[in-house]
DNA sequence: GCCGTTTTCGGCCCGACTGTTTTCAGTCG
């Protein structure tokens, strides 16, 4: 797919524009449609020319230049715009605090290219005598250049998370908070976030301000002012920290939540029903008469639009759908019978079954499948045909003493990399699930890894295909793979495809999941666990299952025991039907 | 450059903090 390219093109035309000083709205319009087109669950190049413009914020212009670039692999537009540009001009805008002001004028002025030479021209003294530099501006591009080197990219939501949990722990017991809450990219449960947004609500604010830059983790304070401060963690996270009065909290919420596309479309529609939306309020013109904020409710309420849960606030069509009454009834953690994607110690979990069983009965589960690993993985000691035989009575008996809860003989089969399953369809065939999984040949083409996947979907024993595009966030990038291929066939038969819900891979993805929903193949949200405390990874899968506007009915783990069975054996019997037939 | 239950032209979300300024531009989210 390149959605992605083309948005990072139109992203830097944006950037580019920005350097000379263009009309925002024209900036702006470049960013938008670089948003939309990341964001899109399709792959562009499968987009006719009218589908292309009711993209949101692509018309006429910018569908031709996503043409030219999906016909000849550039855009002259933007050639020109960079051979126009001082070399490394670009390059200073990643500084943070540097924008295309300042950029401009230091590159200008002081000819340097890229952020070594801007740092030694610092160092150098050179920007004294510059218009609007001080000092003060010479020590905040130092500062920003550290931040840069020291990293700022986007880190898995697991890495993060536990962060904001702790901080918010803090906060409340040392500061004189009310209200509490962690909003932006965290609350939406986006995959990776960049920062932490936390809202609260105090009758001192200040005091609040003051206990928060002094918090332990903070290493150093970018801002500390009445209402608003950020800090950068020892691990070089930013977050801020906002407080406001009880009566704004909700459009506080709201507003910081984002995204901020969506914010940008809901005060579009504010101010065409004469409403204006801040993050204090919800207010009436003429006379600004406030008529809500307490409640995030009270925002869309205002907009006569159902509430919208912060997983769907993306600008990806859900106001649309709000407005028109069909937004998805979205799976809640709740819902969740049993964890399909399960190892012990007969492969490379830790814990024997059962274990795995009372922790599974601790969260309300009703069932298991344990998936141990096979033989091929000889490193996690995966089960050959014997072993699995062995495995499978031990399961039987341990069914026998349980009521109210089963454990399903399942396995995590090895697709080897010529795409035969690790194991034998006998073998397969005697157990209630058979996930099949890709663990070798990451590199291989594109075609080599979709022959495998679609060798494990038509096998008439695969119910399951686990992390389907085989990802570690900030790890290892997905393999290449025609997943929508794979997603065609797959709703062919019937088999299902795993959210596997372990907070590095969230694989499929939230756009994956909203163009397996499309194509109607059945899901599964499963942890892989490894270790106990592992089940309660599932809140993290159920919530990029939300993200991809997943409901209850499209995930084959809410369903019972006995309708889940059935489901599985269907699948079976279909592939089955097709291949005697063909 | 996009877009329309006011509009095919004239709009386009809104506010906090900082630093360099004496009232505001730049940056960020």
């Amino acid at each position: 797919m390149k959605n992605q390219q083309i948005a990072d093109i139109f992203n830097e035309i944006a950037e580019l524009l920005e350097l000379k000083n263009e009309n925002v709205f024209r900036i702006r319009a470049y960013r938008r449609a670089a948003q939309n087109i990341g964001d899109l669950s399709k792959d562009v190049a499968s987009l006719s020319y009218e589908e292309l413009e009711a993209v949101p914020g692509i018309g006429k212009d910018l569908a031709a230049k996503v043409r030219e670039f999906l016909e000849t692999g550039r855009i002259a537009k933007h050639e020109e715009l960079k051979a126009a540009a001082p070399g490394g001009l670009l390059e200073l805008l990643r500084v943070p605090g540097l924008g295309p002001k300042k950029a401009k004028l230091l590159s200008d002025k002081l000819k340097v290219k890229g952020i070594d030479e801007l740092e030694a021209a610092v160092r150098a003294g050179r920007l004294s005598g510059l218009p609007g530099i001080q000092k003060r501006t010479e020590e905040n591009i130092l500062k920003g250049i550290e931040l840069l080197k020291r990293g700022t990219e986007r880190r898995p939501i697991g890495r993060v998370l536990p962060l904001a949990e702790e901080i918010v722990r803090r906060m409340r017991s040392s500061a004189p908070v009310d209200q509490i809450e962690v909003a932006g990219s965290i609350r939406r449960w986006k995959d990776t976030v960049k920062d932490i947004d936390i809202l609260a609500t105090s009758r001192d604010p200040a005091a609040v301000m003051a206990a928060f830059v002094k918090l332990p983790q903070t290493n150093r304070v970018l801002a500390h002012g009445e209402t608003k401060s950020s800090v950068i963690t020892d691990d070089g996270i930013q977050v801020d920290l906002r407080v406001v009065d009880k009566d704004s909290f909700g459009a506080a919420l709201q507003y910081f939540t984002g995204s901020k596309q969506h914010n940008i479309k809901l005060r579009e529609r504010a101010v065409r029903a004469g409403l204006k939306i801040n993050e204090y309020g919800v207010f009436r013109e003429p006379g600004e008469k406030k008529i809500g904020g307490a409640k995030e409710e009270d925002v869309y309420r205002a907009l006569k639009l159902a509430f919208i849960p912060p997983e769907l606030r993306e600008d990806a069509g859900e106001i649309e759908a709000a407005l028109e009454g069909r937004l998805p009834d979205l799976v809640t953690l709740a819902d969740i019978k049993g964890d399909l994607h399960v190892h012990t110690k007969w492969s490379d979990g830790s814990h024997d079954l059962d274990t795995i069983v009372q922790e599974g009965r601790k969260r309300g589960y009703r069932y298991i499948a344990v998936t141990d690993h096979t033989k091929g993985l000889g490193v996690a000691h995966g089960l050959d045909e014997q072993r699995l035989r062995e495995q499978m009575r031990l399961i039987a008996r341990a069914n026998e003493k349980l009521s109210g809860f089963t454990v399903l003989a399942g396995t995590e089969v090895d697709i080897r990399a010529d795409g035969r399953l690790d194991l034998a369809d006998e073998v397969l065939a005697g157990l209630d699930i058979v996930v099949a999984s890709i663990h070798s040949g990451f590199k291989q083409p594109q075609e080599q890894i979709t022959r495998r996947l679609l060798a494990a979907v038509r096998n008439p024993c695969v119910s399951v295909i686990a992390h389907p595009t085989g990802r570690l966030l900030g790890e290892r990038d997905a393999y290449a793979v025609d997943l929508e291929g794979v997603l065609k066939e797959a709703a062919k038969y019937g088999v299902a495809m795993e959210i596997n819900a372990y907070p590095l891979r969230l694989d499929l993805n939230d756009l994956h999941i909203r163009m397996a929903k499309g194509y109607g193949v059945p899901l599964v949200i499963s942890t892989d666990t490894h270790v106990a405390n592992q089940f309660d990874y599932m809140a993290y899968g159920v919530s990029v299952a939300r993200r991809g506007w997943v409901e209850k009915r499209d995930v084959l783990n809410t369903l019972s025991c006995e309708q889940l069975i059935k489901r599985l054996k269907a699948c079976r019997s279909r592939k089955k039907r097709e291949k005697a037939s063909a």
